[in-house]
DNA sequence: TCTTTACATCGCAATATTACGATAATAAAT
DNA sequence: ATTTATTATCGTAATATTGCGATGTAAAGA
């Protein structure tokens, strides 16, 4: 196997779990909050930032940009990335529909 | 490959990267909102309920308490598992810290 | 035009994850 | 003591992820 079987949940879980393993790698977290450190864009940077190949970066780039988290543009020969504003709202948003919810404990634990 | 460089990476992200990756997953999501939803604390309910195998429910409710975000208690023949409030709160404060952030675009965005 | 710079993509090798049957381990019930 | 119920763990197959070198592409500069 190694296969999720996304079929038998709720879009909203398999959503919502889409969203979490967009985060799950630290060079993804390092990316993003290097973009928001800069409050401005960036591109080939983080290659000398961070310690991966370029490839690499590329690929991480890739799947922030696929959930929508960031979006590039290009300027000139390098490209500009930065934070999606309004998805990253909508992402803390779902985040906090999940973790607001009370979690009373009953008798055993 | 396959192997996240851990090494260049700060704690922090490291360990925010792990948290996420716990959640990562629908059927780890779905245990977690059976767990509220039930108030109470469960068990073989989520074999019957999810639509997966014994083994594997058992598998996902491992990696839920190894961060930590669940505690099991034996109860007789059967384990009782609850949230972990205390954990719990940690885990959406340490969300916040990162969402939380202003995510100002400059130009180019 | 030729070169350089900045990215993206392809194709791999190494490792990790997911799922499950089989098989323990433990406690209750008979 | 034997059976039954509930969970944990082991082993394994299928698939996914990570990282990177090599190669492609497009724009800027010489």
């Amino acid at each position: 196997m190694g296969l999720t079987k996304a079929e038998i949940f709720t879009d909203e879980q398999n959503e919502l779990a889409l969203l979490f393993k967009v985060l799950a790698h630290p060079a993804r977290i390092a990316i993003l909050q290097h973009i928001i450190k800069q409050k401005a864009c960036i591109c080939n940077d983080l290659v000398g930032e961070l310690g991966l190949a370029q490839a690499t970066i590329s690929q991480h780039l890739k799947e922030l940009k696929n959930v929508g988290i960031i979006q590039g543009s290009v300027e000139g020969k390098s490209v500009c990335y930065c934070i999606d504003e309004k998805v990253w709202k909508q992402i803390q948003m779902k985040f906090n529909e999940l973790f607001n919810q009370d979690v009373k404990v009953k008798q055993c634990c």
